[in-house]
This record gives structure tokens, sequence and C-alpha cells, in this order.
DNA sequence: AGCGTTCGTGTATGAATGACACCAAGCCCT
DNA sequence: AGGGCTTGGTGTCATTCATACACGAACGCT
């Protein structure tokens, strides 16, 4: 977590994001910003290793994990960086640990230098994702409305959408179940709720 | 190049490609079948050390070459492996050492197994480019003709294409520049040569 | 009972994609 | 010189896909 301080040659840095309101990243607190990332270690991989960084930062675990890009260190930091960005529904992340919060990643440029570019291409990955796989589910929880998954598209996308073309869009290119529960959630006609057949738990895929 | 040699805690390996009637990548020879890869040194960027594996494996510089993905090494190998691809023209290449060889990328399962995941990512990788980004240009000459840019595009995707389509096809997104010169080559019409307008060097994009 | 709010659905139009056939230009051979 | 062979180069039509757009339904609240 400091410049000056010896670490390994090979660290892994992770860019977590949620959605609340707006989209969300998981910034270290301090004079530098910085987002979670720790020295991999004998034996770990490196996938373990990004998840460490978000349990040791934050306490939290079990996020949707993809590699992103591995990065040239730089001084006296470890020599190589590899970079994940996660993903995770807002109220299923319990943080444990203090000094750190949440942070709009348009305002990444307070981070180092490469912390910010790390934000940057997560943001970029997550926007191209989103048009050809179904990842935008990794917001919510398991069961979610369709209005709940445009708000995602929309909040990434930073445009509104047509409520009638999304849902054919999605109900064409997703797998999903519709199930017989729905939300019901202020003075309104409840929403029906589906799930993503096949919905793996939140791992690298 | 050998398993128990010990090395680096980093290593970058690349799997090139060219096509030469079919799509093939460079092989080092050898019972263990490899691609090229090698440590990194001191003060040298991954791009850096990507290039100097093929430089010191085949005597091949000036690719184009992009970064795949970091692999968790091998026990007795390097702690991670930095896989990139690389893309050339066939016979731009001048291979100026021995032991190396072309290999159709079907037929990887000859490779030790991390390296037979990276020429199989890369293959996805590529085909997947294609579609939306003009890489194909990078397997022909500077100036070429839109058959050569089609069978670049059937030998990768496995399928043949219909001529106006495509042509169509291309015009639309890329930026092409018609040249004013002609390939002549066998007993029929000549070929319009074309060439992309800001062709950048096959540096990495 | 009426109001306010979000949920949920179909159609009509323009854009993009896929299928399809013929003449042109060169070389070779007789 | 003419005919044959081979690849280069072009347009139209049908289908599919994407976009724009409006209204009744279900609930809570007062």
């Amino acid at each position: 977590m400091n410049d000056t301080k010896p670490s390994g040659p090979i660290a892994a840095a992770v860019a977590l994001f949620t959605i609340r309101e707006r989209l969300e990243f998981l910034r270290l607190e301090g004079e530098h910003g910085r987002i979670p990332s720790v020295p991999l270690e004998e034996g770990e991989t490196l996938e373990a290793c990004a998840r460490r960084a978000l349990w040791e930062a934050a306490g939290i675990e079990d996020v949707f994990l993809e590699q992103l890009y591995t990065f040239d260190g730089r001084l006296g930091g470890p020599r190589v960086v590899v970079a994940y960005y996660a993903l995770a529904p807002h109220d299923r992340l319990r943080i444990r640990r203090s000094g750190v919060g949440w942070m709009d990643p348009t305002r990444a440029s307070t981070l180092v230098e490469e912390h910010r570019t790390i934000v940057e291409r997560a943001c970029e990955r997550l926007a191209g994702k989103l048009e050809y796989a179904p990842i935008a589910y990794q917001f919510l929880a398991d069961r979610f409305t369709l209005g709940e998954l445009q708000s995602v598209y929309e909040i990434i996308g930073r445009q509104t959408l047509d409520k009638r073309n999304f849902r054919r869009r999605i109900r064409a290119s997703w797998d999903l179940v519709e199930t017989h529960d729905a939300r019901r959630e202020g003075p309104h006609r409840p929403a029906r709720l589906y799930r993503l057949r096949d919905a793996r738990p939140p791992l690298e895929g």
C-alpha cells in the first residue's frame, strides 16, 4: 500500500464495481488514491491473489472476477501488476474493514496513474462486454426484474433505453427463466422476477 | 526452454501466427512442443520481452503484437506467464534461427499444456477480433487486394464468404484507400491494390 | 373511489444482412 | 487473332434486425 515498501515482483490489483444509483468502484482512502492490490504469494494462483486483495482491503468475498490486463509495474512497486475487475451487487457486499469507500469512475483521475488506467480500462471492458455477454446480472440479486436489469444497462451505457426494445433484446439473447414470484416495491404494480438459467456462481469465466 | 532450468518469476510467451495457405503458428522444435518464451529481464517491459522471445527463438522482429492473458506458471517454470499473440505476413518473416517451424493450430495438442492453451485462446481471440476490428491486414503486405483480404477471413473463419457482401462490409467498416496500382498475378484480370488509411506500424494497439 | 407510479405488451418503418449471376481483363494456347 | 481459362469486379431483391412509439394493468396511498 506504500510505494516504498518492498514487495514481491508480482501483484494483483482489483477494480471492484458496484451499482448504487450510479456506477462506483471501491477505492482505498489515503493520500494516494489506490485500489486493492497485494503481492502474489508462494503457491497462490493469480485469481486467488486478486480475491485476497479484496478480502484484505475490504473483507469482501464471492464476487464475479475477470482478468483485465497485465501492466509493467512502476519503479519501487511490483515488477508486474495483473489487473482484475470485479462486479457485485451492492447490497450483497459487506465491507468489513475501514479505510475504503466508493467513488465515481469518472473521477478516477485522483488515483495513482497505474490504478487510474486500470479503472478506465475496466470501464471500457465492462461497457463493451455488456453488449455481447450476459454479465449485467452480476450487479443484481439472484432473482431480478427486467426493470432492474435495464437500469444496469442505462447506468453503464449512460443513456436511457426503450423498455420494449430492451426486453425483446434480452429475451432473445439471454436464457432467462421467469419465476412465479414478483417484487412489490412501492405503490405500483409488482414486477416479475427472473433468474438466469445456469447462472454460475460468481467465479472467473 | 527446459522445465528444469531455473528462470525468473515472470516470463512472456508468444504465439506468432501467419498465413500460408492455412493459418499456422510458430513452434519450437524439440521433444516438448513449445512456443517462444523468455523470462522478463531487469528494466524490460513486458512487450519488449515478448518481442525478444520472438527474436531469440527465430530472429523475427517488427510484428503486430497484443497481450492475450496472464497465466499462473507451472511448477518448475516461471511463476506467471504473460501470453501474447502476434500476427505477420508470411513473406515478411525472415526466420534467422534454426529449430523452429510452422504448425497448424488445430494440431496444438502436441504442445505442452500451457502453450496449447495459449495457442487455443489466441485463435479464439483472433477469430473474434476479426469481426469487429481491422486487424486482418496484419497478415498482408502494406498494399493488398480485396481478394487477399477475403482469403484471410475465410481461412480464419473456416468458411467461404460471398465476394460482394464481403466487399460491401469491408468498405463500410474499414477506412480503405484505393491505390492506382494493381497486382497482376496469373493469367487473369489484375486486382486493384488497397491500403489502410492510418495503417500504423505493427506495434501494440 | 380516484390518483400516482411502475409494469408489461405489439406494430410499423427504416437499416443492415444474406443470397444470387454476369461481364471484364488479363494470359495462354493454338 | 481468336477462343478458353481464370480471377476481378459490380447491383438487386428478400429477409432479418433495429428503432420509434402508446396504452391498459396492478398495486399503494389518501
